[in-house]
DNA sequence: CTGCATCCACCACGATACTG
DNA sequence: CAGTATCGTGGTGGATGCAG
């Protein structure tokens, strides 16, 4: 946390030299699976079929492309047993690790205040009644 | 931080009774661009403009999208001022400015290690050439 | 079991022009 | 200045089938 950006300089860290670097980095983590993904396998080895099951909803595919991305970041570590039939088990690596405070802390923050945010959407979707964009989610 | 599954239980958090709302919470903040924007507002009041120039690369749309979604959480307030020209202020309520330690935690750490990153990728685009999927990013 | 290839639908997002 | 309306596109992501 040796920042030269004391505390809380969002706008220092997005605007730095080159924010295509923080920007292509934080798509990264981002994304509809990485951070839950890296957040299972900081916490212990994992299989393929375990993180299948374990995140609600991912397909095989989308498994697959964020695990490729993780280990092309350095994050996440890749051990083929050539076994029959085959295992796949993936870790952190120690970069991914360092991950772990972070993502679990934004992780716990989402889990205890769900409900205090679904309430704000009831209250905010009766009060602005129709009054949301077209293509709104 | 008084959570029953003690330190790390990414797997009890995101298997709870409904993973469904788990999901649509993390989903809104795991986008392209409420990150940065909750990042920006926890740190002081801003209006629509110095966001627009504060996010690099933001459209208009994009940060009017962002910032109703944050507002309907119930994470961001809005001030509407009746002058000419109109001037609207944007601040973090307080469960927003809750959200902040977590954020500029995870944003620090995407600084500090976002060199570490690249050089990942380098290394890996240089073993695995063209051994990408066809779509890849 | 692991995971790549293909096909395809959708909607996220950007560009642009217009309004109060 | 602070949005909204509209349109067009690319890419994300799901379903499925095949392969090692």
């Amino acid at each position: 946390m040796e920042r030269d950006h004391a505390q809380g300089q969002m706008l220092s860290i997005c605007q730095e030299d080159d924010p295509a670097i923080f920007r292509s980095v934080l798509d990264r983590l981002a994304d509809k699976w990485t951070l839950i993904t890296i957040g299972l396998l900081e916490e212990r080895e994992l299989r393929f079929t375990e993180l299948l099951d374990s995140i609600p909803g991912i397909s095989r595919r989308m498994l697959t492309r964020t695990l490729r991305s993780l280990e092309r970041d350095g994050l996440v570590h890749r051990t083929i047993y050539a076994e029959i039939p085959p295992r796949v088990e993936y870790r952190a690596t120690e970069l991914g690790r360092s991950l772990s405070a972070p993502v679990l802390a934004l992780a716990t923050w989402v889990d205890d205040h769900k409900q205090a945010i679904l309430t704000h959407r009831e209250t905010f979707d009766d009060t602005h009644a129709g009054a949301v964009p077209p293509d709104a989610t």
